[in-house]
RNA sequence: GCGCCUGUAGCUCAGCGGAUCAGAGCAUCAGUCUUCGGAACUGAGGGUCGUGGGUUCGAAUCCCACCAGGCGUGCCA
């Protein structure tokens, strides 16, 4: 428990409370049930709430509001409470003293963008795993939502003192990549002169011609002087090569990048494809039968077993991905590890999670996200998307259409299991009234009155915080300290949704702050105070703006 | 058929493993403009929280059934 946080010290404050009131016999000695504090939705009752007298009135077979009565007569509160009220049917809200509050907005300044940082990670060193789209193809607007997902978490978790590493895996083996290379070949040929055909499953987009255009003007006919089989492997890795660097650029394009471009060839050449599955033998979990090899993972609670290795003798994309697993837990001793797949490989997760307790990792250190389908809408109709198939919206058209920030925003806006339209039209139409810049805005603002400030040459770092006793600068600073507990519940849940809502909020209360208290003026304590509130402010706008890899800018 | 996800205001979506008035943005309507950036602020209208049961002191939230949509259910990845 990361007792930084007045909810958490709360939290364990009742719990410590309503131990001594049960040893002082005030109380009987129930089961104490897990203490959960919230914020209740109306500010008339307190910053802070709980409901565990309801919840313990029956293990206690008495009235909710005579517990809380008892239970907040023991509590002896900290310098943060001012008061403690036991409300009726049985509600215990707790309310922030203003001198405390007011004191938070020094705490902030001097943290700087540390603030809003919690240790609930411990160091644990976590890996989150996510893109990882075939290298045979350009990014789409799906792709962008696991990234921003992936990009996001990483930050806060990050942010919640787990030692976090982003990687790539990169798909470099296996039948898609054949395809790649020979539909790559075929376009090449033509793209000299040469008539070919493309073959069954070929990769039909533009971009492949594009790529063939490209090699074939740096290299002219060097992959026609030698033997096809020679030519196309050759040929292959270098438009492999050139389609990572694609991706990888486009993913810059959203301030996405990674630590580790992980090869799933490695897992061959390394050996880590044949210990794993050495385990799984050992352990019993391999059969054979119509010609291929199995996992039996119905051993496991599975419906079905799984093919390994398929009749032609080569791995199936699911052993890779099992010596991936392995060399991920076993060989890099990650604690946790977080994959964010699209939502057509959901089939693939008990699977994943049976091979993983077959090898003897315990299946709760392993996370998958599923992020569900985006589909990009443009004049109210649905856009095919398909890689293979001619058309293709992709990922970098719509950021250069809609903006980097933008694009984050709105990914970052649903949670990663409701399917989204990405509506091209709206999104542009929209864009002045996005709340993307509505959030910014206060941040230029932010700045722009520091700006003025400093033109009249005002210092004011012996303002008196305790002068902000106005209910708009209270109800900002209210939304300002919540920061470090969004930090632990996204770290927690794994949910960034959380954080543009509240980076919408903080603005919100900004933004009326402004028009309700000028802040620079002839009152030169309360200006003093109040710059002190708006610094304050934009650290912690620009802090949860970075958090969701957005920029902050000073002038709009 | 089975599995996963979704169904909350006209639209796009929040609602944190239950609680003290169902929210936000956009759209609509009505206000605020001598002042630090109007890309702003204040207010109004608008919802049987897909339907029907159940559990509970209390259900948008948990359980069950049903309806609707998406995805999955390959020796593709």
């Amino acid at each position: 428990m990361e007792l930084s946080l007045v909810k958490n010290k709360i939290a364990a404050l009742i719990e410590h409370s309503l131990r001594e009131a049960q040893e002082r016999d005030l109380l009987p000695k129930v089961l104490i049930p897990e203490v959960l504090v919230e914020h209740p939705q109306n500010p008339e009752h307190g910053d802070y709430a709980t409901s565990l007298p309801l919840k313990l009135a029956r293990s206690m077979g008495m009235n909710p509001m005579a517990i809380g009565e008892k239970l907040a007569g023991v509590i002896q509160a900290g310098e943060e409470i001012e008061k403690i009220e036991v409300i009726p049917p049985g509600f215990i809200n707790f309310v922030l003293k203003s001198r405390w509050l007011t004191s938070q907005v020094e705490t902030i300044t001097d943290q700087g963008q540390s603030f809003g940082s919690v240790n609930i990670g411990d160091g644990k060193r976590v890996q989150i795993e996510f893109v990882s789209v075939n290298p045979t193809g350009p990014l789409h607007v799906g792709h962008g939502r696991g990234a921003i997902l992936g990009n996001v978490l990483a930050s806060v978790m990050g942010a919640a003192g787990f030692n976090v590493e982003k990687e790539y895996y990169i798909n470099d083996a296996g039948a898609q990549i054949d395809a790649f290379k020979n539909s790559l070949f075929v376009r090449y040929q033509q793209s000299r002169g040469i008539p070919a055909e493309m073959p069954p499953n070929a990769y039909l987009g533009d971009y492949m011609k594009e790529l063939a255009d490209r090699i074939a003007g740096e290299d002219g006919n060097k992959y026609l002087d030698m033997s096809v089989d020679k030519a196309v492997p050759l040929i292959g890795e270098k438009g492999l090569g050139y389609m990572l660097e694609w991706i990888r650029e486009d993913l810059k394009l959203l301030g996405v990048e990674f630590d580790n471009w992980f090869s799933e060839r490695t897992l061959y050449q390394q050996g880590q494809y044949e210990r794993a599955m050495a385990i799984i033998k050992e352990k019993g979990f391999i059969a054979k039968k119509e010609g291929a090899t199995w996992f039996v993972s119905t051993a496991l609670g599975e419906d079905k077993d799984n093919v390994l290795i398929r009749g032609d003798g080569t791995p199936t994309y699911f052993a890779s991905d099992i010596a991936y697993h392995y060399d991920k837990f076993i060989v890099r001793g990650f604690d946790r590890v977080i994959n964010i797949w699209g939502a057509d490989h959901q089939g693939h997760v008990p699977r994943m999670k049976a091979a993983a307790s077959a090898l003897d990792i315990n299946a709760d250190r392993l996370k998958i996200i599923i992020s569900q389908m985006v589909s990009l809408k443009r004049q109210n109709e649905i856009v095919k998307v398909s890689k293979r198939s001619g058309e293709l919206i992709t990922l970098k058209e719509v950021i250069e259409e809609v903006g980097a920030d933008a694009c984050i925003f709105f990914f970052l806006s649903r949670t990663a299991d409701s399917q989204m339209d990405f509506d091209l039209d709206l999104a542009k139409e929209q864009s002045d009234e996005n709340p993307v810049y509505y959030v910014q805005y206060a941040y230029a603002r932010i700045c722009s009155i520091l700006r003025l400030a400093e033109e009249k040459g005002i210092s004011f770092q012996d303002g008196d915080v305790s002068l902000l006793v106005h209910p708009a600068e209270q109800a900002l600073i209210r939304k300002m300290v919540l920061l470090p507990e969004i930090v632990e519940m996204v770290a927690r849940g794994l949910e960034p949704h959380h954080l543009p809502y509240y980076s919408q909020e903080l603005a919100t209360f900004f933004h009326s702050f402004y028009k309700q208290c000028r802040v620079i003026t002839d009152d030169m304590p309360l200006s003093k105070a109040r710059l002190k509130l708006v610094q304050a402010a934009g650290v912690v706008l620009s802090r949860t703006l970075r958090l969701m890899g957005m920029t902050a800018p000073e002038r709009m």
